[in-house]
DNA sequence: TCTGGGGTCCTAGGGCGA
DNA sequence: TCTGTCGCCCTAGGACCC
């Protein structure tokens, strides 16, 4: 049996923790920059703010309900996401960290145990822990287990926020209340198709025929029908290395000079080689892009992204930021509004399978240099150690207007208790 | 004025060597 | 030497997830 748990409304759910004052009113997160919503609590989606609405064009709506608006807080989400996880991992070995909200638990040998008790002692042990509500559904495979979570959380009084699917009947009766759009790994464009040839519901894809379904949707599609027919494909998954890291971001205001983007991309390069020193892994290339805004129609557009490859794998920044600015000056063009730029980092490599090359080998002096680095940032706050092509002077900031302190992970911001 | 960020997997199609 | 075919590798693009 799998499990998925899922936190409800989970940022949300974190701003309330340490601001009771918040149940029952509607309460929205912001994405970076304040630029849309994208955690939204009951009372507000009752409002109808929708997933993904552009701040600014609800602002009145917010005044108009007194809608409570935070920035995102990633420090905090973070924090109560890996307390949430360690409280879970406390009911089985096996566990697959999906997401920041949610993840997916095995039961072996449990044939026997009373589902709905489990669900419930984990419901209020999180609950307890954290403060933070979630949802379980229990069925034989993950997809179904997704589907058992969805009616957990929509009936959350009748189902007190646990769903079981353990019989053909009930699975049946789940799969035909599910909506094709809602069925996880459906997305638009192939709930748009499957609708145009009358699937409505997550039973009548069941229905469709292997052949079909493999034709028109790949491996995953049939895997996908296989996982709702009660077959289990898929498994726990391993956390493994990452194959890719990105740090991209919108800027506060458009820019318009090539050293302004050139000290957005260095930040970015030297927060790609930290997160590889992180994991403990190389880069082999590295990939720049940048573009306008493509929501001011009277602007001129351009947009493009470019691929080195790095001669030695590193994961300096130094030579990372070096990397990035060959590229910059391969696509950056005069007389633009530029919008947003990001720096990816591909081709990875274990730092321990190292290459040895002939030619251009990289300077020695970078590794003891970056382990000061990170020393220095664990120890007086990230970022304190900047390289000469980032900003000196100037405070690059966010848009961060509504944003909550760090109440679980910065002594200087912990809750006070007034008396 | 203001519209997020970070990932994965799969397939089609072209280049290329055997 | 030329041509056809097969399979492998790579890349771009599409689809999906949170």
């Amino acid at each position: 049996m799998f499990a998925l748990v899922d936190c409800n409304n989970f940022y949300a759910s974190c701003e309330r923790v340490f601001n009771p004052n918040l149940n029952g009113k509607p309460v929205v997160v912001l994405s970076n920059n304040d630029g849309c919503v994208i955690a939204r609590s009951n009372e507000a989606k009752e409002l109808g703010i929708p997933m993904g609405a552009p701040a600014f064009e609800y602002k009145t709506t917010f005044d108009k309900f007194k809608i409570n608006v935070f920035s995102s807080n990633y420090a905090l989400y973070g924090d109560m996401s890996s307390r949430i996880m360690t409280l879970l991992s406390g009911f089985t070995p096996e566990i697959e960290i999906y997401s920041i909200d949610e993840a997916f638990l095995k039961f072996e040998g449990f044939k026997y145990h009373n589902l709905l008790d489990l669900g419930s002692q984990m419901r209020d042990q999180v609950t307890k822990g954290t403060g933070v509500p979630i949802s379980i559904g229990f069925a034989p495979t993950k997809a179904l287990s997704k589907v058992a979570n969805k009616i957990a959380k929509k009936y959350a009084s009748r189902t007190e926020s646990v769903y079981v699917i353990d019989s053909d009947e009930i699975r049946i009766k789940a799969l035909k209340w599910l909506p094709i759009e809602d069925v996880w790994g459906i997305g638009r464009k192939h709930a748009k198709r499957l609708k145009e040839i009358k699937i409505k519901n997550a039973y009548q894809f069941t229905e469709l025929s292997d052949d079909w379904v493999r034709k028109n949707m790949s491996i995953v599609g049939l895997r996908l029908k296989k996982e709702l027919e009660g077959v289990p494909t898929l498994d726990l998954e391993s956390v493994v290395d990452k194959k890719m890291i990105a740090t991209t971001r919108s800027f506060e205001r458009m820019l318009t000079s090539y050293n302004d983007v050139k000290e957005r991309t260095s930040t970015f390069a030297v927060s790609c080689a930290e997160k590889l020193r992180n994991q403990g892994s190389h880069c082999n290339a590295v990939m720049v892009f940048l573009h306008t805004n493509g929501f001011r129609k009277d602007l001129p557009q351009y947009g493009r992204n470019i691929i080195i490859k790095s001669p030695f794998p590193t994961n300096s920044s130094i030579a990372i930021i070096k990397l990035v600015n060959t590229a910059l000056e391969g696509i950056y063009q005069e007389g633009y509004h530029y919008k947003k730029a990001g720096v990816v980092v591909m081709d990875l490599t274990p730092i321990d399978q190292k290459q040895l090359t002939l030619f251009n080998s990289e300077n020695t002096k970078h590794d003891p240099i970056m382990s000061v680095v990170d020393r220095l940032n664990k120890s007086y706050g990230n970022n304190k150690v900047k390289f000469a092509s980032q900003s000196m002077g100037r405070q690059w900031k966010m848009k961060q207007e509504h944003l909550s302190p760090r109440y679980s992970t910065n002594i200087n911001e912990i809750i006070s208790i007034k008396a």
